[in-house]
DNA sequence: CATAGGATCGCCT
DNA sequence: GGCGATCCTATGT
């Protein structure tokens, strides 16, 4: 299991790019689930514009961001989907890495369920809000640490590093998506993609 | 209290 | 490529 150490202190843009290949886990009652990490965005605190914590802003919602490396940030986006983060650095500075892709690893059967579907289309689980809910993990868990639940919740989520490593070559670095409002800031080279080969 | 808008998705054409 | 769903969050009065 990454220890939460890992998450705390490093260049957040760094930290997203080497999640990509890492497994991502979670257990609930329903059971346990894991997928490889395959796209990943850098969400780089109060410099960033396209970031909730964009000039230090600070709120109910946004808090937890501000909290140690290796927290659950998880909101609401467009009133439907959850959206998953990492927290990736030290109390105070709010520097986060969304998940936004993965390739199914265990649990497929209930993974599938939980997105009311047949089958993995495509065959990527795509999309940030497909992993939070093939995941279980909903906007009511924000500020859950990896690696142990809150008492209040039934819920447990980590991360292990990749079983097969990944060349730099593998990975493609390229612009956000759905953050045109952040001006130049929507142009910075915060995402990447395991290349299918 | 009222309001506008969003780090999206799936279905439609 | 376009659009509606759906509701919390942030902001303003």
């Amino acid at each position: 299991m990454i220890p939460n150490s890992w998450f705390c202190g490093g260049d957040v843009v760094e930290i997203a790019r080497a999640m990509i290949g890492m497994e991502i886990f979670t257990e609930t009652p329903e059971g346990i689930v894991s997928g490889i990490i395959s796209e990943t965005e850098a969400y780089a605190g109060a410099e960033d514009r396209a970031s909730h914590a964009w000039n230090g802003r600070r709120t109910a919602r946004t808090e937890t961001m501000f909290q140690e490396g290796g927290t659950v940030y998880i909101y609401l986006c467009y009133g439907i989907h959850s959206l998953l983060n990492i927290v990736t650095n030290k109390r105070d500075i709010p520097h986060a890495v969304l998940i936004r892709a993965m390739k199914p690893v265990s649990g497929a059967e209930l993974m599938l369920r939980r997105l009311q579907r047949d089958v993995f289309k495509p065959s990527d689980l795509y999309g940030p809000g497909n992993v939070a809910k093939a995941l279980g993990m909903h906007f009511s868990d924000s500020g859950i640490k990896l690696g142990r639940s809150l008492p209040a919740s039934p819920k447990k989520i980590w991360i292990e590093k990749a079983k097969t490593p990944i060349a730099p070559e593998e990975i493609a670095a390229g612009k956000r998506i759905g953050v045109d409002y952040a001006g130049f800031d929507a142009l910075l080279p915060y995402r990447f993609t395991l290349i299918n080969k």
